[in-house]
Parts: C-alpha cells; structure tokens; sequence
DNA sequence: GTCTATATTATGATAGAC
DNA sequence: GTCTATCATAATATAGAC
C-alpha cells in the first residue's frame, strides 16, 4: 500500500477525512458515477471534471478501482455515526425509527447518488466482496429489521428499494425534498408495522 | 436503417419476433448486462458468449446502442399483452391488481434482469429519451395507480422500486420464486391499499 | 450469417520532470 | 500536487471475402 493513499475499507467502516484534493476527485467521481454509472464513467472524465489530467489523478488513487472503493466507503461512512448512535440507544423500536429518519434524509438530500450507491452493478460487487461493507450493512438492517426470519428479510429488501426508488424515480422528480421526505417518512413507518404489528 | 434490423421502438411498444441469430445476440447481452452493467459489457464479450465473431453481431445491430434498445424494447415488450388486457378490463380495481399480479410474476422469474432494466443507466437515459417507452410507463402507471397526485407519484416510485429491490436484493437471493411471489403481492397490495384506503 | 483484417479512438496505467 | 509523454490493450465500428 503507497504512502500517499489510507487504509482501503479495512477494519470498521468510519468517517474518513480526505485531503482536499483527494476529495474534489471524490466528489467529481460520484457525480458522473451518478450518470453514467461506474463503468460508463473514465478516469478522463473526472479528471476533466476536476480540471486536471489523469497523472494527477492517479497521484491520489493508485487504481480507478481504489476510487470506486473510496466513494462507497466515504458515502457509506457517512451513515456510521447515525448507526452507531442506534445501536447505543436501549429502546429497540426508537432506534430503529431514529436511524430509518435518518437514512431517509440522506438519501433525499443526496437524490442523484442513491442509485450508484444501491444499484451499480461494479458497486454491487464491490458490496458483497469487501467483508467490513457487509459486516456495515448486517449492522444497518440487524436495527432496522430486528430479527430475520424470511419475512422480515423480504420486508427488508422491499423496502431498501421503495426507499431508494422514492428518491430517484422519474415519477417524483418534481418533488420538493421537504414533501417527500415526509411522505416517505410516514409511508415507510407503516410498511414497516404491516405484518402482525411488530412494535 | 437498414434492411437487416426491423424498426426500433417506433410505435407502440408490443412483441417483437426476433431472427434466431438476432434472439441469441439479444439473449446473450441481456445476460451480460445484468452481471457487469450495460457501459461495462464490451460487444466483444456478447460476440464471445454466444461463439461468434464482433463482425457478426454487428450485422444484426449496426451500433451497440440498437442492442440495448432492442433488448430493452424486447423484455418491456413482454409485459404489454398483460396492459392491453387490464386498459379493456371493465373494473378498476381487478385490473390494477391482475396487472400487479403480472408484473409481480414477471419480475420474480427474471430476477437477475430487473437492475438492468430498471436501474442501469444507459437503459435509464433510453427510457427517458424515446416517447414509446415513455408512453408505455405511463400506461403501466395510469392502470396501477388511477390518477397521479403527487401521493399516488410517491406511492408508484416506491412500489416500483420495492418490487425490483423485493427480487434482486442479496437478503432474499435463497427465497424460492413462490415464496417471493405469494409474500410480494400480498405486501404489494396492503401498500397499494394504504393511503387512505383508495379502491 | 459468419469470417479475417483493419482503422480509429479511448481506456487504464506508468515514468519522470517541475 | 500537477504536468507531458508514453505504453499496451481494448473499445466501437467498417470493408470485403466466403
């Protein structure tokens, strides 16, 4: 591992502070992540994006691989202390609805990436490959969804995507963030008591 | 265009019958596409995959982006008999839910293809930009939703995504088809039903 | 319908100067 | 931290023979 590049996705998965070149790259890659999905995306492109060239680029991520890696951990991380904080809190059923209000403020906050983020295939790979961002979203739905039967599994995964494609569908587009997180807010509560009540 | 590939997605979207070289061709990318993403399938893998050579794929497509429209053309295609029959259905209520039954059905089955076509971005870009695709979602969402308020559009974005998301997630990849089936249009139709109970 | 061969451009990646 | 220059490879796409 070079000197000039941090720890990749090893141990928990935490806030980590880049330096501010690092992070105007970051930020470039995320967004045209955000359009043209990872693959679709070259180190040109960002390069180009942060007005630089791809040399400099490479000077703060040894691989474009090492950058997708970097994005997801830093957006991911991003989530940490909120899960933290739930898992700290004795009250099973307010943790949970703490952390859900959460996760549905970044992700309307932060539309445009939730599909890179939940859906990119390399991203998605990535996801199931890398142990410490497993072992994150284990902890994320283990307060969400309590214990995990098949049903609560399925519930789950139901509702991770209503989450997401409420944020990002065509159909709400026009919607101002204040309304649909609301509304997301409410309609996600109840799909989570649907099946026998469960609070 | 040319005399080898028929017209593409001009009209209403319906069946298409593909030539059996073109079926393989077609076959072959939507497989690819739902591993690495439309941007990170190369024509040379398709060509690979299905034992020919790039000469011979581009006979049947002029450009890699007529494939993807035909692949997405032909799978959207699948479900319009299913929306022709609910637009006659004489209730309003049974049509919503046999079209849903449909959907459900078809998604549970395809598992592996519904990222591609509901989340991967060149394929997202395609549905926003060509008018037969934009006019088939829309008549798939007139009959599910009724009319299109901004809590029906909330309602529709996340009954979408909780659909894709309920068959492709990691949490439910060892839950059997019925299973999946029989529990995502039981939750689907309590979802429908919340809002203030709309039937 | 498939092939070989080729053109052109873009890609990920590296070396070394400033 | 950024640059110019370069490399090897892979991408999309075409021409023309069988």
């Amino acid at each position: 591992m070079g000197s000039a590049e941090p720890p990749v996705a090893d141990g928990e998965l935490q806030f980590i502070q880049h330096s501010a070149a690092r992070t105007r790259v970051l930020d470039a890659a995320l967004e045209l992540f955000a359009v043209h999905g990872v693959s679709g995306t070259s180190l040109q492109m960002i390069a180009d994006t942060v007005g630089i060239t791809k040399a400099a680029v490479y000077h703060q991520f040894r691989t474009k691989n090492n950058v997708v890696l970097a994005v997801t951990e830093r957006e991911l991380g991003r989530l940490a202390p909120a899960l933290q904080e739930a898992e700290a809190h004795g009250d099973e059923s307010h943790a949970r609805d703490a952390l859900l209000v959460r996760v549905i403020e970044m992700a309307v906050r932060d539309r445009r990436l939730v599909r890179t983020l939940q859906f990119d295939p390399v991203v998605v790979r990535l996801l199931a490959e890398h142990e410490p961002f497993q072992r994150f979203m284990e902890r994320m739905y283990r307060v969400l969804l309590g214990e995990t039967g098949v049903d609560g599994r399925i519930q789950g995964a139901m509702l991770s995507g209503a989450i997401s494609s409420a944020v990002m569908h065509p159909l709400v587009g026009d919607v101002d963030d204040d309304t649909l997180r609301a509304k997301l807010t409410d309609i996600t509560r109840r799909l989570l008591d649907l099946p026998g009540d469960r609070r």
